[in-house]
DNA sequence: GCCGTTTTCGGCCCGACTGTTTTCAGTCG
């Protein structure tokens, strides 16, 4: 059975391979076909069986053809011949940077080069400086560019990228920059970023370089122009600086903060309307009057849309939702008045009850959910239940001294049948229970599934923690129909955890889209185990709205009486 | 290869920077 996700692998496939060949509209008919087939609701074969392949967004004659040939034999002829003309390694030769199609072939063309380790051969051999439109620094800069991909440098976690972008900011802020930005991926808080992006209005962007560029963590100046530069800083971490005129500083901000996608959407929609969009502004097509600038926002209205929040320019309808003034109200950083995941010393964390709550207090919280280990979890120090109960009743006394409300939670491991950590009379005195996987990570889907589903119907389970279970860059998620479970939640009550510990992001963007359109609602929780990391709640609100969450979808915005209210109806 | 509110042919998003050139191709975002 050839499934819609196998049609557009093979369709991708197809893109890369034009792009091979140098026809960049070939690539871009095949990949937007792909694309959409990837995004169709419905199975193609239903499509194939009325006749009507060629409705699909993207197909013609010639996709339709080739969508009809796969599933009835299974293959692609002229996909088999393609792909003897050129080998699996040259698009690993393309992660390379400065390594693109017309390059990758050239070299496996004039020196027989087909996988990475056969570039790094060839630069190392000194036989890549000669061939015509080749050079030394060129053959230096491969060579450097393979290093940095075997050497995983890879993408870096948002929690991570986000506090350098903002030392980087704070730079160019004291040096008399006041127009500066986080712009790119960064700022659309996607979980992990590939390089920071940086953005200056200023009329003199000469000095605007100089300024970046002279940041004491900066390690090697990679390029610099008269209005953009790329610098490598101690770490590592790679960081573009790109200045405009202050004039157009917002179409500067609508351009880089992307993504790719988004942009490529909105240039056409102003194509449409008689205008041309670029990094510096709106212009009337024909007279070439600027119309638009200064202002990110102006873009979008005079565009016919409402203006987007970066968090959802990932052309995933957001336009299509701004044109019909339809976009979702977003959950906001200062709506969150509390947090349900939190260790202390009595498990694996580093501070106390009080200087949690101490902690909370400041941010302004209206209530605190604290959630240690279960019993079982012995690597985390996890509580016996008799300690638990003892933890309980301290909560309820500094709760009182404090007259701060304490929810008396734990974070209680799914074991391998699926039931809880605890017993049902331990669990019945805690406020809330947070359920989680932690062991047992490579069964199969089905049983993972029957397991989450098991502990889903367990009463006292109020939340799901981190439902994946993946750890960005380590870990897949778990084998799990996240639809069935998300489906279930909806059904029972059950809420789902955004955990924002950094490598976890769990659920992530896409995941708390699908849950509000299954009808359940999210916590977000931190999974702090120090102080510091109560601070990692904006990455949970940003991933929130990520995934178009508005107030109501996210439990943390609630008073502590109807937080309440939602953990006992969910008990009885 | 697809597509049509300037088009059934001739477009397809756009500009900066580097390294190699001597006017530009390739790559990137």
């Amino acid at each position: 059975m050839m499934r819609n996700s196998d049609i557009a692998s093979v369709l991708f496939e197809l893109a890369e391979i034009m792009d091979l060949k140098g026809d960049v509209f070939k690539r871009n008919a095949y990949r937007k076909a792909a694309q959409s087939i990837e995004d169709l609701d419905v199975e193609v074969s239903d499509y194939m069986s009325k006749g009507k392949l060629e409705s699909i967004p993207g197909v013609g004659k010639a996709i339709a053809r080739k969508i009809e040939e796969l599933v009835q034999t299974g293959g692609l002829r002229s996909l088999e011949e393609l792909r003897a003309e050129f080998p699996a390694g040259i698009m690993e030769m393309m992660k390379v940077p400065d390594v693109g199609p017309r390059t990758a072939v050239t070299l496996y063309r004039e020196l027989g080069v087909s996988d990475l380790e056969g570039l790094r051969k060839a630069a190392e051999g000194h036989r890549i400086r000669s061939l015509k439109g080749f050079g030394v620094k060129r053959e230096e800069n491969i060579l450097r560019g393979i290093e940095l991909v075997q050497g995983h440098a890879g993408r870096m976690l948002l929690g991570h990228a986000l506090p350098i972008a903002e030392a980087v900011v704070r730079h160019l802020r004291s040096g008399g920059m006041d127009e500066v930005s986080v712009a790119g991926s960064l700022r659309r808080w996607k979980d992990t970023v590939g390089d920071i992006d940086l953005l200056v209005g200023s009329d003199n962007p000469g000095a605007a370089m100089d300024l970046f560029t002279s940041y004491e963590l900066v390690a090697a100046v990679i390029s610099k122009g008269p209005t953009r530069s790329t610098v490598r800083l101690v770490d590592g971490t790679q960081v573009d600086l790109r200045a405009v005129p202050r004039s157009s500083y917002g179409a500067a901000l609508q351009y880089f903060t992307g993504s790719k996608e988004h942009n490529v959407v909105m240039r056409r929609r102003a194509i449409q309307q008689g205008y041309r969009l670029n990094e510096y502004g709106l212009f009337r097509r024909g007279s070439g009057e600027m119309v638009a600038g200064g202002d990110e926002d102006d873009i979008y209205r005079l565009l016919g849309l409402e203006p987007i929040p970066p968090e959802l320019r990932e052309d995933r309808g957001e336009i299509d939702a701004a044109e019909r003034q339809r976009l979702p109200e977003l959950v906001r950083e200062e709506d969150i008045l509390g947090d349900f995941h939190v260790h202390t010393v009595l498990s694996d964390g580093k501070a106390t009850m009080r200087e949690v709550v101490a902690e909370a207090v400041r941010r302004g919280y209206r209530y605190i959910g604290i959630t240690d280990h279960s019993s079982s979890l012995h690597i985390a120090h996890g509580l016996q239940a008799d300690d638990l109960l003892a933890s309980v009743e301290e909560a309820r006394q500094l709760s009182e001294e404090l007259g701060f409300p304490i929810l008396r939670g734990a974070e209680v491991d799914i074991m391998e049948d699926g039931s809880l950590d605890y017993s049902q009379d331990i669990l019945e005195q805690l406020d809330y229970v947070i359920g989680s996987v932690h062991s047992h990570l490579k069964m199969g889907r089905e049983e993972m599934t029957e397991r989450i589903l098991t502990a889903l119907s367990c009463k006292e389970l109020n939340i799901l923690g981190h439902p994946s279970g993946r750890l960005i860059g380590r870990r897949e998620p778990y084998q799990v129909d996240m639809d069935r479970i998300l489906e279930e939640a909806a059904r029972t009550g059950a809420l789902l955890e955004v955990n924002a510990s950094l490598e976890r992001m769990d659920l992530n963007d896409i995941g708390c889209r699908k849950a509000k359109e299954l009808g359940a609602k999210v916590v977000l929780g931190t999974d702090s185990h120090w102080i510091e990391e109560l601070d990692y709640m904006r990455f949970a609100v940003h991933t929130a709205r990520r995934g178009w969450l508005e107030r109501e979808d996210v439990v943390n915005t609630m008073p502590v009486e109807k937080v309440r209210e939602i953990f006992r109806k969910r008990s009885a």
